[in-house]
DNA sequence: AATAAAGTTTCATTATAATGAAACTTTATT
DNA sequence: AATAAAGTTTCATTATAATGAAACTTTATT
C-alpha cells in the first residue's frame, strides 16, 4: 500500500506550510469537521436527523443544516448536540514551544 | 521518515487519541473554559491582550470579553484567535459505547 | 414502479455574536 | 505616590447564527 506522509499530502494538495492557501484550508477543515463530527456521531448512534432533532429539540431540518456547515456554529449550539448523543467532547489547544527557535 | 496511510492522515487531522503533548491543555468543551483556554494560551505566549489584538485584528476590549466568556462564542472567532497564538486545535469527540449497558 | 422515509434547501424572523469606542478600573513600574 | 500599562465594562451597531415551515430531492422499502 503506497503511504504518504502528511506533510507530503498536504503540501501537494494545498500548497506550502505558512502560506495563505494552506493556513485557510487548514482553518477550514476544522470547520467542515464539526459537520463531519456530528454526522458521524448521529450515525454511531443510529438516529436520523428527525429522532436526533427531537433528542435537541430541533427540526431535522436544523441537524440537516448543523452536519452540512450551512453556518458558523456556537459552541453552545454544538455542546447541544453532543449532549444530546451523550458525547464526550474535548477541545484540545496545543501550542507547539517556540523555544527552539530561539536556540538556533 | 514516519510515513501514513490515507486513513491515518485523517486520523491524524481529526485527532483520534494517542497523540503527542507537549504544552498541551485538554479543556471539557463547555463555554466557561473557552476563555480560560484562550487566556492561559494568550499568556504562555507571553503577550499583552492588545498585542493578540492586533495579531488577531480586534481590539483588546474584544481579546477581554472573549476571555471573560461574555459570549457564546463562533467556532470561526475561536479559531481565528487560536490561529492567532499558533495553537493547534483539535476537537475530541468521543462517544461511549452502549454495549455494556446492553450486556447486564 | 409506487410509496414512504430520510435528508436538503429556501424563505423569513428573531436573538445574539462580534465588534469599536471610550470611559473606567486594576495592576505594574518608576 | 504618580504615572503608565494592562485589562474591563458599557453602549450602540451590524452581521449572522439559530430556527421553523414547507416545498423539494434523494434514498430506501415494499
Amino acid at each position: 500500500m503506497k503511504t504518504y506522509t502528511l506533510d507530503e499530502v498536504q503540501d501537494k494538495i494545498i500548497g506550502k506550510k505558512g502560506t495563505p492557501n494552506r493556513d485557510k484550508f487548514e482553518y477550514e477543515l476544522q470547520m467542515d469537521l464539526i459537520g463531519k463530527a456530528i454526522k458521524e456521531s448521529r450515525q454511531e448512534r443510529k438516529l436520523t436527523q428527525e429522532q436526533l432533532g427531537e433528542l435537541v429539540g430541533v427540526q431535522k431540518a436544523q441537524i440537516s443544516r448543523l452536519e452540512s456547515n450551512a453556518s458558523n456554529v456556537t459552541i453552545d449550539t454544538l455542546m447541544k448536540v453532543f449532549t444530546a448523543l451523550k458525547a464526550k467532547v474535548k477541545l484540545q489547544v496545543e501550542l507547539p514551544n517556540a523555544k527552539f527557535n530561539v536556540a538556533r
